[in-house]
DNA sequence: CCTCGCTTCCCGTTCAATGAGAACTTTCAC
DNA sequence: GTGAAAGTTCTCATTGAACGGGAAGCGAGG
């Protein structure tokens, strides 16, 4: 754009507008999004004005602005995540019927675990993580999980970069997740007891973009357990069936 | 942007870049979504750069692009369509199960309806539209839930605008249609027989936000039947009981 | 070897986007 | 009722980012 002040590119500042949007914020002033997102007023403004008139959001008649129709229709109009949901929810329903906790498939993005899809008995346990909210890899069972089968490059950034203790038994010596790691590729799941929150204990397998052992990692599919659950093995294993029903179901993998 | 041949801003183009995407054309290469979406070559090459580095879209190894994870996250960080899906899902399964056939959710979106979620039996029928996709309004049952509760002025402007024939049954003459709404508004549903494709009956009710026949109507709710079905009636029937159950566990609709 | 289509790089032109500011409206506290 | 605070809607001069034609590079297919 002429003149921006910080030489940014439109595109990232509509996103950054986009992603003031949270599930807990999802109306707002459009002053309250130049704030958030870090723009001039006018700027914010014109600029809500413009993802208006483009459908990306929606303003009500409280002048409140909302994400638009369009941008859930567009999203939804053929992304990868799609298939994927598609072949992971009867299996996920099977893992929820048999184990009766948060249930959840999560993909690597940017450093993160990005949850695509979740389901949650009323009667499991407290719950941390939303569809579309973001996990932290080290820290996790399911990042572990798309850690362990990372390209090298991500691996390294991520276990070199800093890694936030969430509880006493929070990884957060890049040699320690390295093992960590290791040990998920060989047994092919991860068990993480208190590693998030001191109450519950994750259990994550990958799943694989088609069959064969060699077929790349898309995403992992993980429980949440009470910490004094015994037999997470068991879970483990129960996971691992599932994540095989859905790697069949998913295209052959040398796409990605 | 400076210098567009075409006066239009640069939010209309990154949509129209993003549009040209659908549940058929998942992947593409550069140069399709230039032709695709009226681009010149340089810009479109550049637009879906500049997207890529936000996230929006993703390029495979072989160069065609895709849409990207952080579309998807986006949209579901607070759309009101998720609201609603999740409200629906119960009731809409308790319609499936008991009728078994596709049962659809609809709402209206610039001229047009478009579904919001569906689920489909593999025992029923062949199926037209998708998660994602729009119904005209004049020629389905869903669209004429929704047209006949829209305010006066889209309403209108759809009834005058040019009204496409699908089979024989297609209402094509304003004031049919506006007699048809009218009817819908009093009985509380919509059965259409044969309108989009000879084979098939659509039915529909309207849903509402919040309790009370007054409350606004958010969306509609929808099963196609064949053709031949007897007791289009009591279906109606079944779906306006989904319908309530919807409504009541929807925030109330002062809001909207 | 040549063709064809896609992609990448280059670069001069230009006007859309920009953001400070002022005026106006709504909200709320007292 | 009055005043302050916050949000919204304008205006407008400035300017560099976006634009897009063109050429060069790349790779597949005949």
């Amino acid at each position: 754009m002429a003149n921006s002040a910080s030489g940014e590119s439109v595109t990232e500042r509509l996103v950054r507008v986009l992603a003031t949007f949270s599930s807990d914020r999802t109306a707002q002033t459009p002053s309250e999004i130049a704030r958030r997102a870090h723009l001039p007023m006018s700027t914010a403004h014109r600029i809500v004005e413009d993802l208006t008139t483009a459908g990306l959001l929606d303003r009500d008649p409280r002048g409140e602005v909302r994400l638009g129709l369009r941008l859930w229709e567009l999203a939804h109009r053929g992304s990868e995540v799609l298939r994927l949901r598609e072949a992971a929810r009867g299996p996920m329903e099977q893992v929820q019927a048999s184990i009766r906790e948060h249930t959840q498939l999560a993909v690597l993005e940017n450093g993160e675990a990005l949850i695509v899809e979740r389901l949650s008995d009323p009667q499991a346990g407290l719950n941390i993580a939303r569809v579309a909210s973001r996990l932290p890899l080290h820290a996790t069972s399911s990042g572990l999980v798309l850690l362990a089968h990372a390209p090298d490059d991500v691996r390294e950034q991520v276990v070199q970069g800093p890694l936030r203790r969430h509880t006493a038994h929070t990884l957060v010596d890049p040699q320690a997740v390295r093992h960590a790691l290791a040990e998920v590729r060989a047994t092919g799941w991860a068990i993480c007891p208190g590693m998030v929150s001191e109450a519950s204990t994750g259990v994550a397998v990958p799943v694989r973009a088609g069959a064969g052992r060699g077929a790349p990692v898309v995403a992992a599919l993980s429980v949440v357990l009470p910490r004094e659950a015994e037999a997470p093995r068991a879970v483990a294993a129960v996971l691992a069936r599932a994540a095989r029903l859905i790697s069949s179901a998913l295209p052959d993998g040398r796409a990605a």
